[in-house]
RNA sequence: GUGCCCGUAGCUUAAUGGAUAGAGCGCAGCCCUGCGGAGGCUGAGAUUGAGAGUUCAAGUCUCUCCGGGCACACCA
């Protein structure tokens, strides 16, 4: 039975022109998860597992034509393990190398929105996981040959901004003070956020101030001559802030929007589908989600102001006239999962060209041990707390004192914490745990980049070019092991792309550096003779290219020296 | 109550429906005459929250339950 299925396979195969020395059928004893044995594996269901013709075409498919299969195992109840010669995988990180690891364009024109601060207050870490998670999407679409469009979206009018300037002006401007003694930007956004927690406060206690802060809001929206001023001179210290943050984190912004710009735009949109999309209920004008197993929402409320939902319908609008995009994706915090169903929703309504257009992508919370962030009651720690405490942490652990040096690690060393886990997860952070600086980390992937470099330096007159770099016989383990691992780089960069999942490319790379570590550990490189050095010289030039173009995608800058 | 997300080792976590659930931190040991020890190796530590179902095969899919988080009308 197996020998007729064999010698039946052989002969498909010859068929297809693939010229296979030795099949095997039935021996279930493999190494260490197949790996050293089995470059590639298959496997089918039981169903196909007697057809030889079936089995032959999984085969196909799965190995690229110009591939040597070398030998076949076929193990039950359904597993298919294939040798590939050396010299493909060799061929293939050639290939890797000589295109910079850049794969087919995609070409589509995407807005995608991250960050989003508000004004007024002072931002948290949940904001900087935002701007984090958002820039490495973005790097990660371009790197597969998109257009993106970076997009920030920030609130500059509404109720938490008439809280923080009701503190300031009645408890603070009309005190008879002024703001001689702000002297820096971190001043004057630690004094709006103070304000802001200070309005909040009162705006739960007292009625009276409610009221006065109700009305305040109101006269922002109306740009009310006796507030605009303060509002725009406070607006715009919170965004001269986020512009230095932004360029420290390395990431530039294609187009703000301001929420104070898309409430009227948005508005209008509302008014003018009422009795279509919109209807109107206890004199606020809602969307009933619940025909399309949705919830009830309210755009415009009975103050006739636009709420979140109709700034939200706005922007949309704006975009699309400003990028026409091929698709707009929208990061937020989960919580708002369910509200963007609704958002999407009325959107695919009331622009049916826009179905399938919008999507939006909802990450983890980051909560503190203390519970919840909320710049309400400043249970928050801020953006420069941290980089500050990790920075103290690894000037003192790796003795860096260079100081850009020393930002570029920890940055390193924050994102790539941030960035090694499914972004749907909740981050419970704690500030003397939660930013790993050695194993899987971001110096870790750092210190291996420099490592890499550091061999190729001392190679001198290598040149991937001139040699032919053919290695039919590699006896270890580390190096077949690397060879496969990186020729599937772009394998797991197009799942981390199809999945929003920068945490796929994160792991990939700590697997790479740790299976070349150990293999630096085991191996000369240098001192190896002729042959072995090119070979080795080759699989260092390749990680290091990956770790670079990888930590990129995460936003993360390597450096030269540790 | 309804809907969505998450439960994997003490902690943080990985795993296109596939083979012995893979790491890091911490813990106990070991490796510098070597191309950078910010590294490497070894060990202890996991009935993948519980139970049923589908499948040749379930951490992964379906259902029920338990635990945590979030949202559900005028905040963003």
């Amino acid at each position: 039975m197996e020998e007729k299925l064999k010698k039946s396979l052989k002969k498909t195969l010859n068929d297809l022109n693939y010229q296979v020395e030795e099949i095997i059928i039935g021996i279930p004893k493999l190494t260490h998860h197949g790996d050293f044995y089995t470059p590639l594996a298959l496997q089918i269901g039981k169903k196909i597992k007697k057809n030889p013709l079936l089995i032959a075409q999984e085969i196909v498919k799965k190995i690229p034509s110009m591939a040597e299969v070398k030998k076949i195992i076929v193990v039950p109840p359904g597993f298919i393990n294939f040798y590939l010669s050396d010299g493909f995988f060799v061929d293939k990180v050639k290939q890797l190398i000589n295109k910079s690891f850049k794969l087919k364009k995609e070409n589509k024109t995407i807005v995608l929105e991250f960050g989003q601060p508000n004004t007024h207050k002072i931002p948290h870490i949940g904001h900087l996981y935002s701007y984090i998670y958002g820039e490495s999407l973005a790097r990660i679409l371009e790197f597969l040959g998109n257009k993106v469009i970076r997009v920030n979206y920030q609130g500059d009018i509404g109720l938490h901004v008439a809280k923080c300037l009701w503190a300031v002006k009645n408890q603070f401007l009309e005190k008879g003070k002024n703001f001689n003694s702000l002297k820096t930007l971190k001043d004057k956004v630690d004094f709006l956020q103070k304000g802001y927690q200070e309005g909040s406060q009162l705006y739960e206690e007292n009625k009276s101030i409610k009221k006065e802060i109700d009305q305040l809001n109101l006269k922002i929206y109306q740009k009310d001559s006796k507030i605009i001023d303060l509002w725009q001179k406070t607006r715009q210290w919170s965004l001269d802030f986020y512009k230095i943050f932004e360029k420290k984190l390395g990431i530039k912004y294609d187009r703000y929007y301001f929420e104070s710009q898309t409430a009227k735009v948005g508005k209008k949109i509302i008014l003018e589908n009422l009795g279509k999309v919109f209807e109107e209920s206890n004199q606020a004008i809602i969307f009933k989600g619940e025909k399309h197993n949705l919830h009830t929402r309210v755009f415009i409320n009975s103050y006739g102001n636009p709420t979140y939902e109709a700034k939200d319908i706005g922007l949309a609008y704006l975009k699309n006239k400003d990028y026409q995009f091929d698709l707009s994706i929208i990061t937020t915090a989960k919580e708002q999962n369910e509200y963007w169903k609704v958002i999407i929703k009325v959107i695919e309504l009331l622009f049916p060209h826009l179905k399938n257009k919008i999507s939006h992508l909802g990450f983890g919370m980051v909560n503190l041990t203390s519970g919840k962030m909320s710049s309400r009651s400043g249970n928050i720690i801020d953006p420069f707390t941290l980089t500050e405490e990790v920075k103290k942490e690894i000037k003192k652990t790796f003795l860096v004192k260079d100081e850009s040096l020393l930002e570029k690690i920890t940055f390193a060393a924050i994102k790539y914490s941030f960035l090694n886990s499914d972004y749907k997860k909740n981050i419970i952070f704690d500030l003397k745990k939660s930013i790993a600086k050695e194993g899987n980390s971001g110096p870790y992937l750092l210190y291996t980049y420099v490592r890499t470099k550091s061999v190729l330096t001392k190679s001198e007159n290598f040149n991937l070019q001139e040699k032919k770099l053919n290695f039919i016989n590699i006896n270890n383990n580390e190096e077949r092991k690397l060879l496969k691992k990186i020729s599937f780089f772009s394998s797991f960069l197009i799942k981390a792309k199809e999945t929003y999942s920068p945490n796929i490319i994160a792991n990939y790379l700590y697997e790479l550096a740790s299976l070349y570590n150990l293999f630096y550990q085991k191996y000369p490189i240098l001192k190896a003779e002729e042959s072995l050095r090119e070979l080795r010289l080759l699989i260092t030039l390749a990680v290091k290219e990956i770790i670079k173009n990888g930590l990129n995608l995460l936003g993360i800058e390597t450096v030269e020296k540790m």
